[in-house]
DNA sequence: TACATGATGCCCT
DNA sequence: GGGCATCATGTAG
């Protein structure tokens, strides 16, 4: 049985952020270390949108940080937070305008063991596996994202290390259903409900939510 | 060159 | 629920 489906094509992302974010719970990440694979279910994402956007790294015009997301659609761009934590996004729109999508939470399938190892925890209970790829820091450390290694990676390759993918698993895409919410962890901006998850999925991070 | 700040997570109460 | 580690980046001087 495959695991992850086929490759989302450069069109999906040359969007604005806020019709592709909810488009992409549900979709595939997929990590290839060597022979290994990780993969994992987006399960929450927030929408970044350019000049309009206090919150968004890119609202105040290019830099050397943030050019990804002004770059083509489909790149990750990294950043390193709070020194000690890196996120992922992905780049929306087409060149020359800023906009992306932070990935949030993860729900891990596949390399279960290597990403516990990445994150120097053991899974000895649910618990432990919901917060294995909790929250954008979590994930990232599970994944091994940094920005050295990936930022401006392709995500629409699939010779790549790191990209997207359809799921498989359609009877889980039926079910899916998906809440909007105010963004976590900003100051500007903050009231813009911006932020999507999949109602009821234990690895979203924060406070659970019912659905 | 210096400094303030942040799209977080962990540990302590 | 609140404090804090820790550093790359951007902006000011």
């Amino acid at each position: 049985m495959k695991k992850f489906g086929s490759l989302i094509p450069r069109s999906f992302y040359n969007r604005d952020p806020r019709l592709v974010a909810p488009e992409l719970l549900g979709k595939i990440l997929v990590r290839r270390e060597g022979r290994k694979v990780l993969t994992g279910r987006v399960v929450e994402v927030e929408a970044y949108l350019g000049e309009n956007d206090a919150a968004s790294h890119s609202a105040r015009g290019e830099t050397r940080r943030n050019a990804v997301m002004f770059g083509l659609p489909g790149f990750v761009y990294v950043y390193f937070i709070y020194g000690n934590h890196y996120c992922m996004n992905v780049s929306c729109l087409p060149k020359g305008i800023a906009g992306g999508i932070l990935f949030r939470a993860l729900e891990p399938l596949e390399g279960i063991e290597e990403m516990a190892m990445a994150r120097g925890i053991s899974i000895a209970g649910p618990k432990d596996l919901e917060n294995l790829t909790s929250g954008p820091g979590r994930l990232a450390e599970a994944f091994d994202i940094t920005r050295l290694r990936d930022n401006g990676k392709d995500l629409t390759r699939k010779k790549s290390d790191l990209f997207i993918a359809e799921d498989p698993s359609k009877d889980y895409d039926r079910a899916r259903r998906i809440l909007t919410t105010p963004r976590i962890g900003i100051t500007k901006a903050a009231e813009l409900p911006l932020r999507y998850v999949l109602a009821g999925n234990a690895f979203v991070s924060g406070p659970r939510i019912r659905g």
